[in-house]
DNA sequence: ATTGAATGCGAGCAAAGATTCGCATTACTG
DNA sequence: CAGTAATGCGAATCTTTGCTCGCATTCAAT
């Protein structure tokens, strides 16, 4: 950011750019938002742009940050009445959530949650696995009893992505003939069904 | 394509332009081959590519459909062996496969399946996920006596994209700390034990 | 060898989009 | 109400990249 903003006028300024980048990507796709699209959503020029963002990606990484704070907020006001309930429960109610999250925003999210790849240095898919990371360690903890995974980080990883990237390529389809709970049920099985034989295979090894 | 090739050199000309785009994505990412990379490459002008292809695309396009061809090969190849496997075994076998598919030719199909969703009406992650598809279906087929699943297309789509895409997730980060063979084991136990859930839940329902 | 078609060339055009820069406007201070 | 700093503007510039066009070279048939 070039100057900090010392008026009140400017702080506004910041705020709407941010916002409007957001609405530019939802609106054009990530590939197309220039920042003309998002002077003229902000209702500011290019050269005020440029007053307070260093370049076009200086301007992404503030959406981010802010992205990453709402989603923070969001698992935090879910997570408790999620983690007393069986493991099948918890994940159908984990991914019903985070397929909300995903269509919210006028889809927002999901933009750029497909072009993770672009994004890449600057995380996004990397955000939303953080966080379900940190759910599903808050889960194992509470029901350590239950458990006894050998190896959690692989486990989690496989669990993790599977579950985002298959959402996020089933959203991408304009006109899949699957229904959204098709697939959240097969989700929640397929997890369940992992967890369960995760509990009896390896206590033989 | 423009013009058809009437002579040898010409018709050399088109599969040097279409080896020389493979290698420049390869190179430089999807998002910086451009066609004066790919021309450098084939040891071309610029204006002998436009001489063949319309447009850029028209290039992409003809390197999608000669990779096809070598994918359904590679996939005839090693289908007989794979089947009469048990399950984990055979998703065992066919994620070794897919994993050194996705590595080879310099990482080139993993730079096209991350990118999944700018080709998008050029089919790349969707050839791959068709591919699956058969091979699941033929699998299923051979063994039908053992699987009763109720809603084969939804679980396919599961099935296939969690695999796939937390291997492209997996391959595309450049410093895990998880070994290869971690993931095709968790993913393959996953695997197995969804498949085998199906074979006992749903003889209640 | 001649000639016309096929092929090959690469500087240069055009569009898109990021970034800058000089000037205009607004807000704060004394 | 100056005077100065902060803010805002948007036409102009720079860069990248896909693509064209007029000219040069090679091929093949007579």
């Amino acid at each position: 950011m070039r100057k900090s903003p010392k008026q009140q006028r400017s702080q506004k300024m910041v705020d709407a750019l941010i916002e409007a980048t957001g609405r530019a990507i939802a609106e054009h796709g990530l590939a197309h938002a220039s920042t003309n699209h998002i002077a003229v959503l902000a209702g500011v020029s290019v050269g005020s742009l440029y007053q307070y963002f260093d370049s076009k990606g200086a301007l992404l990484e503030a959406l981010l940050d802010r992205l990453s704070s709402d989603l923070a907020g969001l698992v935090d006001q879910r997570i408790d009445s999620l983690l007393d309930a069986d493991v099948r429960s918890t994940v159908h109610g984990l991914l019903s959530a985070v397929f909300a999250f995903m269509q919210k925003d006028e889809g927002l999210y999901l933009e750029l949650a497909r072009n993770w790849y672009q994004l890449h240095s600057m995380r996004v898919v990397d955000l939303l696995e953080r966080h379900m990371f940190e759910v599903c360690r808050l889960y194992l903890l509470r029901h350590l009893n239950q458990f006894r995974i050998q190896n959690p980080h692989a486990v989690l990883f496989v669990i993790i992505n599977s579950t985002l990237m298959t959402l996020i390529r089933y959203l991408s389809q304009p006109n899949s003939h699957l229904r959204k709970d098709e697939i959240i049920d097969c989700l929640s099985d397929m997890l369940a069904a992992y967890m369960q034989s995760l509990n009896e295979a390896p206590a033989a090894a």
